[in-house]
DNA sequence: CTCTAGTTGCAAGTGATTTGCATTTGCCTT
DNA sequence: AAGGCAAATGCAAATCACTTGCAACTAGAG
């Protein structure tokens, strides 16, 4: 018994991905989709054996090395992003979100998003002044919740 | 027929950090010592590897895993600083210069130290707006050189 | 529906770094 | 100068996060 979903916004913009890329010729297998969707449905930022985990419920059985392979793929498309911050394995997260930076939480491990326009303008004069125009970059921030004076632990 | 030989800057620093070490617990051997003074005269950032190889001209047959233990043990005291760029092995740096972030040349590998007091102040502001205080950070930026229009290749 | 180049799963391989363990060695104490 | 012992070393093996070789499978163009 087929049951008719109504198509949430991520089903719709996975699809419209999903086009996009078979015209940019990659073949959109099973564990693709998958991928794709777990990968739109992320609030997160999971590791590849995280994504693994949750494709899983659509896929059961897809192998880590199809992850990988795709996560890698998926790169290349600029449809997501790898960062590797210190002593973690590589996390990801979809692209489609205005760039942005990276506060990590030293205690938790949790991955704030920041953005600051001030500091991006401030590293592409630092680099134009030194004579090179930057390809990337990488900020995080290792932080540490701060307790207001007399706060409980 | 043993030389008296003339002590650099370098050797009074290597000797001044050797003793501080010995007082917080640290044994001073022969590898440890080779390292210690490769790494003082250090003015790149190398990886552990090439830093064996430094210190084999000194204590031939050091063994990787020492480089690695002391390294790690030097990071811990405040000595070194370990730095992960993307895609290459750990480089080090000894932790005696004020503080700067680095510019990795992407088509080089070569890497460019600066620093700069207004991106450092706004790093605060911004963890500081969020609730949080900066335990470490890391800003790197991935260059490439620029050429002048008309320039040669 | 066919065909085939692209993709998958599995097992084995890599590269960087870490670890177990028997042996050696700083260096504090005498 | 000598002794003792916890700490450090070298080697081999292990680990961790991926990556790759290969035979079997499968998108999706025609």
């Amino acid at each position: 018994m087929r049951e008719k979903k109504a198509m949430t916004q991520i089903d719709r913009r996975t699809e419209k991905l999903t086009t996009a890329l078979r015209r940019a010729g990659v073949r959109i297998t099973r564990q693709r989709a998958a991928l794709l969707s777990v990968l739109a449905e992320a609030e997160d930022h999971p590791e590849a054996i995280e994504l693994q985990r949750r494709a899983e419920a659509v896929v059961p059985g897809i192998s880590l090395s199809t992850v990988y392979r795709t996560l890698t793929e998926l790169e290349h498309q600029g449809v997501i992003l790898r960062h590797q911050f210190e002593g973690t394995p590589a996390r990801f997260e979809h692209s489609e979100a205005r760039h942005h930076d990276h506060m990590i939480d030293v205690e938790t491990g949790e991955v704030i998003e920041f953005a600051n326009d001030r500091i991006e303008a401030l590293q592409a004069e630092i680099a134009e002044a030194m004579g090179y125009e930057i390809v990337h970059h990488r900020l995080e921030l290792y932080v540490r919740r701060k307790r207001a004076p007399g706060d409980p632990d």
